[in-house]
DNA sequence: TGACAATTGTACGAATTCGTACATTTTTAA
DNA sequence: TTAAAAATGTACGAATTCGTACAATTGTCA
């Protein structure tokens, strides 16, 4: 008996409230993992209770997986919007490398949702699709780059599609995944934000370096 | 009335005991976690029992530190023992990133444990000495490393030790730390035994390519 | 040898936490 | 309007698991 609309008005949202303790549950499973995580935290931080987290997600298993494939959903999706227009390949080159960089960066929790499965042999991972189609796809961009600009001579030839990718998302991996131990180490030259800037043009100069015909002329710093 | 010695002989043995449930606790510690290992499964692992445990290591917290401590002593005496001797710059740091290589290849367990600690803010160690001179002493070795090699005209100037540690380390770190994830996304290419030797070169060669003056002399490939 | 300290075994208490039973409200469909 | 389905709130049962109380055994030292 309200104003707009007379089809399919619902007080209850449950996409929202889907979407409202996935995001709670990324928040604490990142963090704490898969066993370290109660379920009762994650209900405290949505605006729902426990009772509908399993009635949505079955059990905490359930959300979990669900939790790791909307991260990867996410990451697949901000993939494809890198803007590659006019640029030639050492150009594209670097911007793919640039937006690794601040991909992982920006997005903490992804980074420690994959941690978290890599201890655990990535058995969650394993039997899901969305990964393989998201990495595939990730191999397929910095490959194509690659071979533009070998065929234009900027890029020496011979190395191999998956491993330019491997490279990339090691650096730009650990550079948050192992931000922690190694501040404990060292302080925080490298990751402060202003350490952050430089240490972005290294990666980047790295990346250049490894794939360059004449790496000279690669470096951006006087 | 034993043979030989005459004072202090112990049918118990602690020093023993203690090293036994370290080996079960860092088994169990690195593939689940703190918070996903069980103490009952860990007592189960080793010639003890749940008692010992308790009365060597105080709670499972005091457990989890000392199998971490006790992991990086292992690999800081590892680190001191490799032979430089003879070696020129450029040779010694091919060994240098070869050993770092190697070392994290064949110590998951290591790798595992380091990466749960940054899941969980390395907590655990922050308050640590042990870690902050095993990377020190890194760090110092790379430095002199390079130092030697600027000296000479081999290497390029300009680069921080402790940066060239960083990237050593990330692309040895995430080899283990990622593979699973890794392979499940594209096979195991570059993470079977045979696919580990050519990686093992195109890692030595990407440090190699990112020191040199003249990198075009460094490649291993025709 | 006897007193005392170090080491180990057994059983269990107390707290945590996953998941559900049951009731209630909201929305759709006839 | 009314019956059925979807969505939600409340309280609690059952299992797990950390850590300990208590007792017993082994070794040192005077």
């Amino acid at each position: 008996m309200e104003k707009e609309a007379r089809r399919t008005r619902w007080k209850q949202d449950p996409d929202s409230v889907k979407a409202d303790i996935l995001r709670a549950a990324v928040a604490e499973f990142s963090v704490k993992g898969l066993s370290g995580t109660r379920i009762d935290e994650i209900a405290r931080r949505t605006a729902t209770s426990k009772r509908m987290i399993y009635y949505y997600f079955g059990d905490k298993v359930g959300l979990y997986r669900a939790a790791l494939e909307s991260e990867y959903h996410r990451a697949r999706h901000q993939e494809g919007e890198i803007d590659f227009s006019g640029l030639d390949a050492v150009e594209a080159m670097r911007r793919l490398v640039e937006f690794t960089f601040d991909f992982h960066r920006h997005h903490p929790e992804f980074v420690a949702m994959i941690a978290h499965e890599n201890t655990q042999a990535a058995v969650h991972l394993a039997e899901s699709e969305v990964i393989r189609r998201l990495n595939q796809g990730a191999v397929n961009q910095v490959g194509e780059i690659y071979a533009d600009g070998v065929a234009r001579g900027q890029f020496r030839p011979g190395l191999e599609p998956v491993r330019l990718h491997w490279m990339i998302s090691a650096l730009c991996f650990y550079n948050v995944s192992n931000r922690h131990t190694f501040s404990a180490g060292f302080g925080d030259t490298i990751h402060s934000d202003e350490g952050q800037e430089t240490h972005r043009r290294f990666v980047v100069d790295l990346v250049m370096r490894a794939v360059m015909a004449q790496p000279e002329a690669t470096s951006t710093a006087p």
